[in-house]
RNA sequence: GGCGCUAUCGUCUAGCCUGGUCUAGGACACCAGAUUCUCAAUCUGGCAGCACGGGUUCAAAUCCCGUUAGCGCUACCA
């Protein structure tokens, strides 16, 4: 059984980078049929936050990432949250001493600044020498009554280690050239990152670790350290770094690119799952779609190279971690309005009116009618790429608003044309577009202005606005009454 | 500085493993045209790329070496 996680660290929220390392570890579950656990890494209590908890719980679940172990539903290898797993670590932590694989170290952070210092200064590499390891009895005697804590440290014994990396192929670390050994335990008595996730990795049984590239270097001393508690170590896939879009790096505008702004923006969680998705991921071409077979619409949507929107479900179906790339990618805002334009135009106008209306609700975004809200919505349905530009558009729905460009209704034709609207209006009859064609039949004979001249006027005594979704789609929607009235005003202004 | 990773249109990518079918395909963005109310949507067309230098080969985006650039790690953060 396959068993992946997720294992953020609760100091800000979920935002475009680690929402897809989730993202990721949800979809390769959910293809091969394994499981999914979320997992709160909150050993540093300084910069923890229980809020940022509650945030990640609630834009997980938002998303539509759902896990089958972790905080709120439990499983057999819990608790999920590390600071309440500190017993388990301190166990692993002295049968690492006892076996001589680890030792408490008595140098102190000051030493140790030094020796960083003396190296810059012989331009060679910081890196701990090891000297803790070699301290004697007295040493350590004299050491503690000055009031030194000793942090506890993995001995590094073979450090050259290849790995197979499931999105790298073959990597090659030499520990040697990288540091000495490493701190697995604080002075404060606190597990270190490398410690906590050793043992729950070994513990939770995960069998694929699927984690941002900010951790290959990692890799190695995850490893020894495994195989040092014996536990057999998962299989490893370093995903790459997402930038901002000017290549900056995503830390610098996390708001921006946080799964809150999104939502509060209106985007759809399946829009943003599929966007995210296609940031390093793409399917695999399939043999027979070449480049100049053009696929007809009616084959297969999970075939081809050149996919672009998915489904929740079609997602789950095509993602393929063999198919995922190791270059780095630049977040587009573009792309992302496109695809969610994509997935907008693509619902049920039922739909699209239920779960834009619950956008505006949730924002408190909602000052009209609901059920006059609800029967609108689908106008616009082709017109906006978020949600969050309905608000302005629903002001469709105000009889007093101003015009934006006054000249337009004043001319004579255009009373002219009002006055002629208003005469036939009674004898209007019809539902939905038929309703506009009426309306335009009766009307002709009874003014001369055609085309531009005609609905220029129209469209602004009707909306305040030059442009808009279509008149025949406006007119029924507003229904007859409101139209009078707003010629009336119209030829009154 | 050391170690590691990466490198195809402005951006996301297909192709690379198993060299020829690639005068490099798709998408976003951009530009132009169509759609006889606008905007949008939609459709059509256009612009634009194998980082650089060597090799191997009849043939290299694809294999090898080097250079350059970007990123990551180099914490008692994760």
């Amino acid at each position: 059984m396959i068993r992946v996680r997720f294992a953020p660290s609760p100091t800000g929220y979920l935002h475009i980078g680690n929402v897809r390392t989730a993202l990721f570890n949800y979809l390769f579950a959910q293809h091969e049929g394994g499981k999914f656990i979320l997992r709160i890494e909150d050993t540093d209590k300084e910069r923890s936050r229980p809020e940022f908890i509650e945030g990640l719980v609630e834009d997980l679940a938002w998303m539509g990432i759902r896990w089958d172990e972790g905080p709120g539903i439990g499983g057999d290898s819990g608790p999920y949250q590390q600071s309440e797993r500190l017993e388990i670590y301190r166990k692993f932590l002295r049968d690492l001493i006892q076996k001589g694989k680890a030792y408490e170290c008595y140098v102190t952070e000051e030493e140790i600044e030094e020796m960083k210092r003396q190296a810059r200064l012989e331009k060679k590499p910081p890196r701990f020498d090891n000297r803790g390891r070699n301290f004697s009895r007295e040493e350590i005697e004299k050491r503690r009554a000055r009031g030194i804590r000793p942090t506890v440290r993995f001995k590094i014994e073979n450090p050259r280690l290849k790995v197979h990396d499931l999105i790298r192929g073959g990597v090659e670390f030499n520990l040697d050239e990288m540091a000495g050994d490493f701190v697995i335990q604080r002075a404060d008595g606190l597990p270190t990152f490398h410690l906590a996730v050793c043992v729950d990795d070994g513990l939770m049984k995960i069998t694929h670790v699927i984690r941002g590239e900010d951790h290959l270097s990692n890799t190695p001393k995850h490893i020894l350290l495994l195989e040092a508690m014996g536990f057999k170590p998962p299989q490893y896939g370093h995903l790459s770094l997402i930038h901002g879009p000017g290549g900056e790096p995503l830390s610098k505008r996390l708001e921006a690119v946080s799964v809150r702004e999104f939502r509060r923006r209106g985007v759809l969680p399946e829009a943003l799952a599929n966007y995210i998705a296609l940031l390093g991921w793409a399917p695999g071409q399939s043999p027979g779609a070449g480049r100049t077979g053009g696929r007809s619409p009616l084959d297969p949507p999970a075939s081809g190279g050149d996919r672009e929107i998915f489904t929740w479900e079609e997602l789950k179906e095509a993602f393929d971690l063999k198919q995922v790339n190791k270059s780095a990618s630049l977040y587009d805002p573009h792309k992302l309005d496109w695809v969610n334009g994509e997935h907008l135009r693509k619902l049920p106008d039922e739909d699209f009116s239920r779960r834009a209306l619950a956008y505006l609700k949730a924002e408190k975004k909602l000052k009209w009618d609901e059920t006059e809200v609800h029967r609108v919505l689908p106008v616009f349905k082709d017109n906006i790429t978020r949600f969050e530009e309905l608000e302005e558009r629903l002001r469709i729905l105000e009889d007093n608003f101003s015009y934006e460009d006054p000249a337009l209704i004043k001319t004579e034709t255009a009373r002219e044309i009002f006055k002629a609207v208003l005469s036939i209006l009674p004898t209007v009859r019809g539902e939905g577009e038929a309703l506009f064609e009426s309306l335009m039949n009766a009307l002709k004979p009874q003014c001369k202005a055609r085309g531009k001249e005609l609905f220029m006027p129209f469209r602004m005594a009707l909306t305040g606005r030059a442009h808009g979704p279509e008149l025949k789609r406006i007119v029924p929607v507003l229904g007859l009454e409101r139209c009078r009235r707003r010629f009336e005003r119209a030829l009154q202004t």
